[in-house]
DNA sequence: TCTACTATGTTCGGTTTCGAACAGAAGGGT
DNA sequence: ACCCTTCTGTTCGAAACCGAACATAGTAGA
């Protein structure tokens, strides 16, 4: 059976041995996850864990002056909440839907209990599987730093573009310029004019906060190489292979 | 016994409880890290991680067409290496000693079977200082990311001397504006001249190489929210009470 | 001392992005 | 039908940054 085949639609929670997934099933509760909902806010301790199936969620810097910038972005590959996996209880960002869905959230207190000791036994699987999480998270933080500095607007919105692509069932993305824009920290009009150019070359549809993608090789031919590079860091950390059968 | 006076200079090393340190005391190893050195390369298994204590490693990314950008320092605040913890054995980015010191070494083997289990328990101690140690990264790279989108090359400028000098025990930096620019990500003419502003406006002396901070509370004045945003996560992920009196 | 090299300072035109203002176009509600 | 709101497109000058070229000034070595 493979991933798409499984009812566990986030991929973390796929990839643990079956013993740890039933013990966690428990403290799973599906929860359906509306567009603009902040999962966390900066600074303040959350008190769930979401392991997004079918919703994506951006993480969010914003700044004293109400400039904001995307940080990273988490979908049905990831986990929301890892400061309370790694100790700080909270982060200096928000965690906000970009993309309506659904999530499974777990209690942040026994999300703790399971990772530390659980009926006397640490759940090796689960705190490896969120070690290499983190890693794979670091690594899509580090390129957007990259990318930030060095490249243009253009290749940031196929970058953007495909890094949502990847993580939605569909080729639709439902989202206006203007929240494009918070995200990649540029003005709405910066993302109007690459989307235009992007649109004139065929490679999407874009009508009023509806997205169609029409032609993703030539956004990946389009993209600067952050968005490979995450892709396979990804791969690499977080192996298809390792997906529960 | 404050930090300052403890004789292990490195302040991840000195928070472990004296057990957990005497144990792993067995394996570090004093290394010399000249200026230059690329203590690990992009997507290399290193064989060591390093704790450095008077030296100062720079995370840099460097992309294909040799443009780079610095994504993190480490100093005697953390470790490099962490890929080893975290599960992925190597990073996307190379390590650089941007400025010679001591370091502690500890063989990777050694350190996985540390975090693993040593002589049938666990060095829960270790496993949750890297923790906390990875999300102070984490806010770093973000912080980073949001830097490198909205702030002026004169802002960044601060931020990375106040982060230097962090780590330094002198307030004088010893790098061009060459590398600084390197690290940056921008040019050389760049760094000249927001270096220029800094030093007419009295708060450095740059002299080929050497650059002497005069004034540390006016750099703190100019620099963006970023610094502080760093500054305030680090001590709160690894307050200075956690560390070893 | 002379020379070669390296680090810093300065200039110029070109490109990208910004900030602000405004026009048109698509829906939604009454 | 209408208005009203939201979303997208377009324009303008200003600012930041880039790329390249070149000038000047310390420093090291012959």
């Amino acid at each position: 059976m493979s991933f798409l085949d499984s009812p566990i639609q986030n991929r973390l929670l796929a990839a643990l041995p079956e013993t740890d997934y039933q013990r966690i099933a428990a403290y799973l509760e599906r929860v359906e996850l509306p567009l603009g909902d902040a999962l966390y806010e900066s600074g303040v301790k959350s008190r769930y864990a979401y392991f997004p199936t079918t919703s994506i969620v951006s993480m969010l810097y914003v700044m004293k002056n109400g400039g904001s910038a995307e940080i990273a972005v988490v979908g049905n590959d990831g986990i929301v909440g890892l400061a309370l996996f790694m100790g700080g209880g909270s982060m200096a960002n928000r965690a906000v839907v970009r993309s309506a869905g659904y999530a499974y959230r777990m209690r942040a207190d026994y999300l703790a209990k399971e990772i530390a000791r659980s009926g006397g036994r640490r759940s090796q699987a689960l705190q490896d599987l969120l070690l290499r999480y983190s890693q794979a998270l670091i690594t899509q933080m580090a390129q957007t730093a990259v990318c930030n500095r060095h490249h243009s607007i253009d290749q940031q919105l196929c970058r953007w573009l495909l890094l949502t692509l990847d993580r939605l069932s569909s080729n639709q993305i439902t989202m206006t310029q203007e929240l494009i824009a918070n995200m990649l920290g540029v003005r709405r009009e910066g993302v109007t004019e690459a989307a235009g150019k992007l649109q004139q070359a065929g490679l999407i549809a874009y009508s009023r906060g509806r997205i169609n993608i029409l032609d993703r090789p030539g956004l990946e031919a389009r993209v600067c190489e952050c968005y490979q590079q995450v892709c396979n860091e990804f791969q690499r950390l977080l192996p298809y292979q390792a997906l529960r059968k």
